[in-house]
RNA sequence: GCCCCCGUAGCUCAGCUGGACAGAGCAGCGGACUUCUAAUCCGCCGGUCGCAGGUUCGACUCCUGCCGGGGGCGCCA
């Protein structure tokens, strides 16, 4: 199919050039009619004699009749000054109308007592040339500048192929990351390689087994992939070395594939070469938090909320896989990171008291460290699950799942719900190009959106400057469900970044398509019947639309083909 | 036994820092194409938000205890 990069379409970059100096009207703020509506109620509260109370909290109401935005001071603000809630919001309302805010057109009380503000269209037109003006950035802000935020996630072992049971992860991780940079974060993406150890060792010998035309060892890799990779390898070949790099380059190649890319995969090995791993011993041993005991060294975890001490180095003299993690997450701090998330499956949020005793026995602040778990993804095909299993060899790689269902398929179905729940994934029914597929239903909005432009083009019919256009005519209610739908992706954007929640974005993205489904179905714009002012103004309306939906889009990493 | 996640419509899931009569898609039923993509749109049907307490002016949302499902509790990674 054909795809675009949603970050970079020229159709979306309407400004004209000669305006790039800077835009002439009132610059849009996202946070505008905030910023006019919270100052208003301070105020009418501050006049009757009310003290305001720290935060004055302002909402979007679920119904349209509630208005534009609604606010529960007086709700909350009744007993201080001493009056029912209803009889204080009258009050403030009383005062409100006298001097409205800006685009404010009624304000009212309701329910128990809510403070209702309803406000005029031109609020919304003006969010259709601030997104336009925006472009792809449309939805991003700098809340979070300066904050410096690694994410680590997949960090699968170097031992085969990243499978379908990692891709939640991976979708996961660099949706967030695009979220954090979203709202101003700088972020680095990190992929940790477990290139030491028991593991590969037992990969290599697996390899090692094949190559010779035998059975892998007990507890050895079984996947048909070992058999696959035994008949590349060169004869002289390390198979430890060779074994390693061929996993990594499938790994990189597949992860490639879903648009995931890190800016260091880090190595463990490196880390005993560079010293890294005894370094941190010493400083552990150095803060008096390690013991020796049973011949083996051990962290005292239990001093920083861990429920056991924790095995560093093995009686054997071997160590575990916990210290250098310890090791790599030092690593991290020493690189000036203000805060680290790491992506885990839910198989080791056992492992999350460990690593953060750890942290704080490093003597960093544990709330820089964060863990986030995604619980398990079950796999069905027409009802029946599909085992992902590593042992049995019968495994679903991240590769099989692609090219059964297509990397765009991939990212939006995994980030269609939050990660903190159980998933279940029909392939049957993502790879089905129907009504059933949320995937098909975005795309299809943008592909609709760009087929008004497609035709234009073929009519030579000609799309006037913006600065030319009167949006005032935008007042049918599928035109200003599309545009308060637009407005509000800052916000989401936000909350979606603050609560490591791609799947908020997912669900807004899906609304705007749905909003711009009914504007598309009853909003003709190209029609004979649709008079030239309207014509233009529905014709930018849908520019925005569709920058604002690539944008979001874009913060998921799934793109949409120009035509369907 | 202890820890983590989940339990919302027949199914798959949303539900913002607690707010106004609980939302969407699918499934079911009934409508809408001489028009820029009907892969769409509109209407109807459908829920004691697992159960029981508590906090609050107000609880799907916060707290406690149960019940059910998944995952984890190694000198494995």
């Amino acid at each position: 199919m054909a795809e675009v990069d949603p970050s970079a379409r020229p159709g979306d970059a309407p400004q004209p050039s000669t305006d790039a100096g800077g835009p002439t009207g009132p610059r849009y703020d996202r946070r505008s009619m905030r910023d006019v509506l919270i100052p208003a109620l301070r105020d009418a509260l501050e006049a009757l004699g009310v003290p305001p109370p720290e935060e004055i909290q302002l909402e979007r109401p679920a119904r349209r009749e509630h208005g534009d935005f609604s606010s529960n001071v007086a709700l909350v603000s009744a007993k201080a000054a001493g009056r029912p809630p209803r009889e204080l919001a009258g009050q403030l309302v009383d005062r409100l109308r006298a001097q409205p805010p800006r685009h404010v057109v009624d304000v009212e009380v309701a329910g128990p007592g809510f403070v209702n503000f309803r406000l005029d269209t031109a609020w919304l037109h003006e969010v259709v040339r601030a997104v336009v003006a925006a472009g792809a950035s449309w939805g991003t802000s700098d809340v979070g500048a300066g904050r410096r935020v690694l994410v680590e996630y997949v960090s699968a072992n170097p031992t085969g192929p990243v499978h379908a049971g990692h891709a939640r992860g991976a979708v996961y991780g660099d949706s967030l990351a695009r979220i954090l940079r979203a709202v101003g974060h700088q972020v680095d993406e990190e992929f940790y390689v477990n290139d030491r150890g028991v593991q590969m060792q037992v990969f290599a010998a697996s390899l090692a087994a094949r190559a010779a035309g035998e059975e892998p060892p007990e507890d050895g890799y079984r996947g048909a992939y070992i058999t696959e990779w035994a008949a590349e390898m060169p004869a002289e070949a390390a198979p430890l070395t060779w074994g390693e790099a061929r996993a990594l380059l499938d790994q990189e190649e597949v992860l490639e594939a879903l648009d995931v890319r890190f800016d260091d995969w880090f190595s463990e090995r490196r880390m005993v070469q560079t010293g890294a791993i005894d370094t941190t011993l010493a400083d552990l041993r150095e803060r008096g938090v390690v013991d020796d005991a049973d011949g083996a060294v051990w962290l005292r975890s239990t001093d920083f909320g861990d429920d056991k001490d924790r095995v560093l180095v093995k009686s054997d003299g071997e160590v575990t896989y916990l210290l250098p993690d310890i090791a790599y997450h030092r690593d991290k701090f020493a690189r000036g990171y203000d805060l680290l998330i790491d992506v885990w499956g839910a198989d080791h949020h056992g492992y999350v008291p460990r690593m953060r005793a750890a942290i704080e026995a490093l003597g960093h602040d544990p709330a820089a460290f964060e863990v986030v778990i995604t619980q398990l993804v079950r796999l069905e095909r027409g009802g029946q699950e599909v085992r992902i299993s590593k042992r049995s060899g019968d495994l679903i790689t991240l590769r099989d799942l692609i090219d059964e269902v297509g990397a765009d398929a991939v990212r939006l179905t995994y980030l269609l719900q939050s990660v903190d729940s159980p998933q279940t994934v029909d392939l049957d029914l993502v790879a089905a190009q129907s009504v059933e597929n949320p995937v098909f239903y975005v795309q299809m909005a943008n592909a609709r959106l760009l087929s008004i432009d497609r035709v234009a083009a073929e009519r030579g019919l000609e799309r006037r400057p913006l600065d030319e256009v009167d949006l005032s005519v935008l007042v049918h209610e599928r035109e200003l469900e599309v545009m308060r739908s637009l407005e509000v992706l800052g916000e989401v954007v936000l909350l979606a970044a603050r609560e490591r929640a791609p799947h908020k974005v997912t669900t807004w993205v899906r609304e705007l398509a749905s909003a711009v489904h009914g504007f598309y179905h009853d909003c003709p714009v190209l029609s004979p019947d649709t008079p030239e002012p309207l014509r233009q103004a529905r014709w930018w309306l849908a520019v925005a639309a569709g920058t604002g939906l690539r944008a979001g889009l874009g913060l998921l990493g799934t793109s949409a083909p120009e035509r369907m």
